[in-house]
DNA sequence: CTGCATGCAAACCTTTTGCAAGACT
DNA sequence: AGTCTTGCAAAAGGTTTGCATGCAG
């Protein structure tokens, strides 16, 4: 039960490489709450440091992905979203027509998850799952058309 | 149980209208197994007339996305996969180590869309759900690391 | 000192869009 | 005839990459 170790820390404990630019960016996508784009981390990041390139983003990113510290996301933006590894596990529901993105519980996922455990030995990565939809207020089935 | 009509025959009874080139597109994807992107689509319908524009094939994609005959999914791959609405219901769950995409079928996923139904009146669009994670051989939870 | 990380700018890829010409009904 | 569709080419996003410089270990 101790303190989970910072992302910083982590990195050291594996042997990389911290620069500024690193700390600077891990510190951020710590403070930020749940998902955020690159631009999100970015703009944000920027706050800190202003030279700090776009690129040095997704290259740390992409960097925390290979290590299982952050997850993506396609919630269907067009961008990809990062999300913490540890961040509470819940997961989106996205509505294909206005976009709403209702969250819910991990609890709701768990028999599909054990399903393809049992049936197919895979093991769902189980953070942030996207299942898209429409919500309540956008007519479901019934197709659009009519002129 | 009357045999399915043709995209082309839903095209024209929701009187719109019918070109050589979606003529061909909307052959082409029926022909097609399971999904496809964009360019895929594009490469095939070349093979019957060279001159059809893939803008053409991206506009008439999103034309039959908004009737409902088509669905999108994001495989993780950068490109968009389309699919016949009508093509037997099953979803993915795509290993996020070696791409390696696994089939389940629909009733794996009944008790989740249920759930978000009851929970959330949310109806999820139940074609091609992506789920990401693991199989069997690309070890879970243990990440890389390791020089 | 050596190698890995960074900044910059350009390249990339997929998808979208403006516009004039052309085709469907 | 009138409107919708197409082709072309350029733009738009998001993300990646090559290369020279710079910094961490």
């Amino acid at each position: 039960m101790s303190t989970a170790p910072t992302l910083l820390e982590t990195l050291k404990r594996r042997g990389l490489r911290v620069t500024p630019q690193r700390a600077i960016i891990l510190d951020t996508i710590e403070q930020m709450p749940g998902h955020m784009t690159a631009e999100q981390i970015y703009d944000q990041v920027r706050r800190v440091n202003s030279y700090i390139n776009l690129a040095t983003v997704y290259r740390t990113l992409e960097l925390l992905c290979e290590l299982d510290l952050v997850t993506q996301a396609d919630m269907g933006t067009g961008a990809t979203h990062f999300a913490l590894h540890t961040h509470a596990t819940h997961h989106h529901a996205v509505c294909r027509t206005c976009g709403r993105s209702i969250e819910f519980s991990h609890d709701l996922l768990t028999p599909l998850l054990e399903a393809l455990h049992n049936h197919y030995q895979f093991h769902a990565d189980a953070d942030h799952t996207v299942i898209f939809g429409w919500c309540d207020g956008c007519a479901p089935g019934v197709p659009v058309a009519q002129t």
